[in-house]
RNA sequence: GCGAGAGUGGCGGAACUGGCAUACGCACUGGACUUAGGAUCCAGCGGGCAACCAUGGGGGUUCAACUCCCCCCUCUCGCACCA
């Protein structure tokens, strides 16, 4: 959804233009005796009438089966890629398909339109986020439609509306009254030339992506969403999202990392304080020679306070808590620490351990402090042979052979515990169990369970986002906006420098505001939400895109969720998806909405590739979609975008490949062409009749084919779907046409046939499928009409071809009768002459007979 | 390092639960039509004179392997000191 493509400049008369075309009501003219394929007066023209008809308006209808089908929508960058080329294509051929076998589909589009590139623009160019932001989207949007995409337009959502993002702070406000939302001072990478909170993803190389600044970490005090109260919510549904790509439910599973294990507190030597440590593995804790905290951990200060150490400690500590999280926490960093004088002691063994502080232990993850088992934890025992620290083996292999003379990397698999005490003997799964039975049963800790997700920071210090609504009174401190004054309405007039950090906060008529409470002076919070929160929902929005009482209808959600089939790219498989599944979790839990999960189905497609390099997001659109649809036409830009790669794979654009496309559709229109005046005025057509050999054939491939298209569209196997339309159109084009344009049986066939092609092929390229609908002597629109069904008894194949194999070679082939029994076969194949001078006087030892298909004679 | 996915003609890609490897398209070659063809229609098109050999490489199971099993190589993606 994000990306970033700033409008050339040219576009904007073209805009105006585009703007003028208003539809008046058409007429639509079908073409005498026209032969060529004229995309550009077929497109517009079907276009408008969909759009003069309502074509894709859609509404409640509880007598037909509901559908919801959606793809990601869009960051408005300026114009559309072929990444959405491909998302979308794909989108509308599941959308147009499922309207015509019989369902109520749901087809929404709408705009992910708060981010970072608008407030860049308005930097860059002094144009405003909002003008820039709704042009773009006018732009898109003409391009959208000029894709011929079955979109319900009138649902559009844009989340920089006020209508929209209004109940994100509703959302919001319901979170903090839950506990869900809270603040907390937190690191951040901040640029101190643009002054502003950095994303991961915006620090390159230690520096800003905009200003190349050097990017400092920077406690600031930022808003969370408590995810982790969701996270087992999160990760056991993941088990049950069987129409979900595995490894998308890996990368989430990875995410939230749930580990079961014990937490344990390990009392100091000469103090009452003792120090919490959480491990997986206490079956290894008589193995623990030395502890290690996080530099950020509060009982570091007054371990070191009064030490020999103390300074230089102090020293290492500033300087690791300074360095940059993401470097700090890379693996190929080396380790170091240091002594901070003071001891513990192992509750176990009552061995004295020393108490370091290491750079590798991170205060977010478990209790921010390690029991060090050198021998069976790689980094302790990196960590312990550099500061040549004590190590002692209590996890022995099969073999007997670890030990800490020899060992050159820690033993971390499992096995039979040594030398700790009454557990010793035990293998590593029953020590873990006892062991931590033993620790509870002693007060000494408990068995717990750590998330590796964290709580999901959504402040921003952006101008183009929408308003958190809190204010900061002087006398009753924060204070949620009240829900009646909602929606806090972003400013419009500020200023866009890139100094200075958020524009809001030289927003006098922003910040100032009035205590709701006490009438006192306050101060609006002028931090922004991430605009993940915005894609959180906005599935839910589109059922009723239009209530202003609520954020949704409840009526409308319950008959439309859940999202049936959602597509969109895999860079989304972790975060939005994630996001979006715990809105869906907190709103169930708000009573908004009854389903658990909003996507019942995920498809992600892969990237467009050309000579290399991927066409979307930042690294520049290679190819166009304008440059590909002003000489083809969207038929051919969709029917390529399907037909080159199954969906999953990535797509590698070829020009020549589309060439292809576009003679392929010219190929169909020729023939349905060169036959129509023939046929589309004949009302006495009729093809149940005994046929000639060619017809009767041609006529078996189209029942084939009907069969085959419609098998593979609903596994999404769109790439062979087209495929086999292009085998039968080459089949009607076999049969000779001279002399027969007089002959019933003959029209009567390639009637069936041609209008088979056009129902196959008009979810891949609509505009031309309605346009040789017509000339077929049909009223619009294919959409409206039922998917083509086969007959069972036609496509039936009554010979079967049987390949005859000696000793697993290729020797032979036979037609024979369907149906017949094996042994008959077995005999067929054993006579045939070729094969019988093949085998000449050798016996077969053996024949395998597969049924209908094969015969393996072993001699 | 760990996890997932992939590797098939000159290219994009087909091949269902093991049963004709290379469907369909592109490129290429030839023919037809034509003043002309970069349009269109038809045909050919993995390698090899052949026996045969070919689905990243090597083993195995099987009457039969792109498909199943073992080992190895390459590429893509994700995670990456998470205790």
């Amino acid at each position: 959804m994000k990306g970033s493509s700033p409008p050339s400049s040219s576009r904007y008369q073209f805009l105006e233009i585009r703007h003028i075309d208003s539809p008046p009501h058409r007429v639509i003219k079908y073409p005498a005796m026209s032969v060529k394929y004229e995309h550009k007066e077929i497109e517009p023209k079907w276009q408008h009438y969909w759009e003069d008809h309502s074509t894709f308006k859609v509404t409640e209808d509880r007598a037909k089966p509901k559908y919801y089908c959606l793809e990601m929508f869009p960051y408005p960058s300026g114009r559309i890629h072929m990444g959405h080329v491909r998302n979308y294509a794909i989108g509308d051929v599941i959308a147009r398909y499922k309207t015509m076998r019989g369902y109520n589909v749901l087809h929404p589009m709408g705009w992910d339109s708060f981010g970072l590139p608008a407030e860049n623009a308005a930097i860059d160019k002094g144009v405003h986020p909002a003008v820039w932001t709704y042009e773009n989207i006018a732009y898109m949007r003409e391009q959208l439609k000029k894709m011929g995409f079955s979109y319900d337009w009138d649902r559009e959502v844009t989340t920089c509306d006020p209508a929209y993002y209004k109940w994100n702070q509703w959302f919001f406000l319901k979170m903090y009254e839950r506990g869900l939302a809270y603040k907390r001072r937190s690191s951040v990478n901040w640029c101190g030339s643009c002054e502003t909170v950095l994303a991961n993803e915006q620090v390159i190389d230690e520096r800003c992506w905009r200003c190349n600044f050097t990017v400092e970490q920077k406690e600031l005090d930022q808003w969370f969403f408590k995810i982790t109260d969701y996270a087992e919510g999160l990760l056991s549904w993941c088990d049950r999202l069987s129409g979900w790509p595995e490894r998308v439910l890996t990368m989430q599973r990875n995410w939230i990392g749930k580990s079961q294990g014990v937490e344990v507190d390990f009392p100091l030597a000469d103090s009452d304080n003792s120090i919490r440590i959480f491990t997986t593995r206490p079956d290894t804790i008589f193995g623990a020679t030395f502890m290690s905290l996080a530099p950020e951990h509060p009982l570091v200060e007054d371990l070191i306070k009064g030490t020999e150490t103390g300074t230089e400690a102090r020293n290492f500590i500033e300087r690791i808590r300074h360095q940059d999280r993401i470097i700090r926490t890379a693996v190929d960093v080396e380790k170091e620490g240091i002594f901070t004088g003071r001891y513990a002691i192992n509750p176990l063994t009552k061995d004295k351990m020393p108490v370091w502080v290491a750079n590798f232990v991170l205060m977010e993850y478990g209790t921010g402090a390690i029991m060090a088992v050198p021998t069976h934890d790689q980094r302790d025992f990196e960590f312990a042979k550099k500061y040549n620290l004590p190590m002692k083996v209590v996890i022995q292999n099969a073999e007997g052979t670890v030990s800490v003379d020899t060992m050159t990397t820690a033993y971390i698999e499992e096995g039979r515990l040594v030398n700790s005490g009454q557990f010793s003997d035990l293998n590593s799964k029953e020590a873990i169990d006892k062991i931590a039975e033993y620790i509870e049963k002693e007060g000494l800790g408990k068995r717990t369970v750590n998330y590796r997700i964290r709580d999901w920071g959504v402040s921003r210090q952006r101008y183009w986002g929408t308003p958190i609504p809190v204010i900061y009174c002087e006398r009753c401190d924060t204070l949620p906006v009240p829900e009646n004054d909602i929606p806090v309405l972003l400013p419009r007039d500020v200023a866009f420098t890139g100094k200075g950090g958020s524009p809001l906060l030289q927003s006098k008529e922003f910040v100032e505001t009035k205590c709701h409470n006490c009438g006192g002076i306050a101060r609006r919070e002028t931090d922004t939400m991430d605009t993940f929160v915005d894609s959180s929902w906005y599935f839910l929005r589109y059922t009723s895109p239009k209530t202003d009482s609520s954020p949704f209808e409840k009526g409308s959600v319950s008959y439309w969720m859940n999202v049936d089939q959602y597509i969109g790219g895999i860079e989304h498989a972790v975060l939005h998806l994630l996001y979006a599944r715990f809105f869906t979790k907190v709103l169930r839990d708000l009573g908004l909405i009854q389903v658990d999960e909003p996507f019942r189905n995920l498809l992600t497609q892969g990237m467009v590739i050309k000579d290399g390099a991927k066409m979307s997001k930042s690294k520049g659109n290679v190819v166009d979609p304008d440059y590909i649809i002003e000489p083809y036409g969207a038929d051919t830009a969709r029917l390529f975008a399907l037909f080159a790669a199954p969906p999953e794979r990535d797509l590698d654009w070829s020009d020549r490949g589309v060439e292809g496309a576009y003679r392929f559709l010219s190929r169909i229109y020729r023939k349905v062409a060169e036959l129509s005046t023939n046929i589309k005025d004949r009302t006495d057509l009729e093809v149940d009749r005994e046929l000639p050999a060619d017809l009767r054939y041609l006529r078996k491939s189209v029942h084939q084919t009907i069969r085959k298209v419609t098998d593979d569209i609903d596994v999404f196997h769109f790439n062979t779907a087209i495929s086999f339309i292009m085998e039968l159109v080459n089949a009607i084009y076999l049969i000779p046409v001279e002399g027969r344009t007089g002959d019933r049986l003959f029209l009567s066939v390639m009637k069936e046939a041609l209008e088979n092609v056009v129902l196959l092929l008009s979810p891949f390229a609509p505009h031309i499928s309605e346009e040789m609908w017509g000339m077929l002597g049909h009223g619009p629109s294919v959409l409206k009409l039922q998917w083509p069904s086969y007959n069972e008894e036609i496509a039936h194949e009554e010979e079967r071809l049987i390949v005859i194999q000696i000793n697993g070679k290729v020797r032979g082939k036979i037609k024979i009768p369907a149906g017949i029994p094996e042994e008959e076969i077995r005999r067929r194949a054993l006579s045939d002459e070729r094969i019988n001078g093949l085998i000449g006087d050798k016996v077969p030892s053996k024949v395998f007979v597969v049924q209908e298909k094969l015969v393996n004679i072993v001699v």
